[in-house]
DNA sequence: TACCAGGTAAAAA
DNA sequence: TTTTTACATGGT
């Protein structure tokens, strides 16, 4: 739960008093962490796939714990860390618009940006907010975005994506390198974003963003090498252990 | 007050 | 083809 609110509240993940707020389909879903298990309510067909991607459910941790423990420099990081799920983005526009807000500024800065474009522009449901829909960013102003604090540049890369005719649902069928070719092929959306995209939406195992600063760090200052040399090292868990890796050095730098 | 922060595209060299 | 620059906000 702490990773919903690391880099301050978001707006569209809630966090607050112990419990996590959603808008799912108009519906405010509260997510409770308790020993042994989490409370949702309401839990239902139409919000339970959309929760389940929030608390990482897709991952096989199994699989990446039994892997980890014989990968000597992440084993304890692995161990220590046990039963973490990286949360994934539920909704592949709000994932790209995210990432946009975060391009080359702190995330305590892209939080505070992006809480300014979904009270602007989302809906409030509940105790929880909704993340702009694609077709409200599609008929918003770069005047919209730019007054919650985009650049101009970055203004224009969203209200384009919001209108290109690129189905964003549609990516999950195919390859990892087919999705990094379609969204890269998008003004905006560089090998980062295209990345992060892989990682944080669509939970595909061997994704690694390599060109990720705070991920250079960690892996220079956990395994002592450059981040293209760790990421075959770490194959086919290069995603888990991005995120392992990313939180043991956000703990311990 | 500087300076840097989980990049990217476009201009300049 | 490779290197530089603009972007704009929030912490430290």
């Amino acid at each position: 739960m702490g990773r919903f609110r690391v880099f301050g509240t978001d707006l569209a993940n809630r966090y607050e008093d112990g419990v996590l707020h959603r808008a799912i389909a108009g519906r405010d879903v509260a997510i409770r962490a308790r020993p042994g298990g989490v409370d949702v309510e309401p839990l239902d067909g139409e919000t339970r796939g959309v929760v389940e991607r929030l608390l990482g459910l897709p991952f096989d941790l199994d699989a990446f714990h039994a892997w980890a423990a014989t990968e000597p420099v992440l084993a304890p990081i692995a161990a220590d860390l046990r039963g973490y799920r990286p949360p994934l983005q539920p909704d592949p526009f709000e994932a790209l618009v995210t990432s946009i807000t975060a391009q080359q500024v702190s995330l305590y800065a892209a939080v505070a940006i992006r809480n300014r474009l979904v009270d602007r522009l989302g809906e409030r449901v509940g105790g929880a907010w909704a993340f702009p829909s694609r077709e409200r960013i599609a008929s918003a102003t770069e005047g919209d975005l730019v007054a919650s604090g985009f650049t101009r540049r970055k203004a224009e890369y969203t209200i384009a994506l919001a209108r290109s005719s690129l189905d964003l649902d549609a990516l999950a069928t195919l390859s990892d390198d087919e999705v990094r070719l379609r969204l890269t092929a998008l003004r905006g959306i560089g090998p980062w974003t295209a990345e992060w995209f892989l990682a944080r939406h669509l939970a595909r195992p061997h994704a690694w963003p390599a060109g990720d600063l705070a991920l250079r760090k960690a892996a220079a200052s956990i395994y002592g090498v450059d981040v293209h040399e760790l990421g075959p090292r770490l194959h086919p868990f290069q995603n888990l252990s991005a995120h392992y890796l990313l939180v043991g050095w956000l703990a311990k730098p």
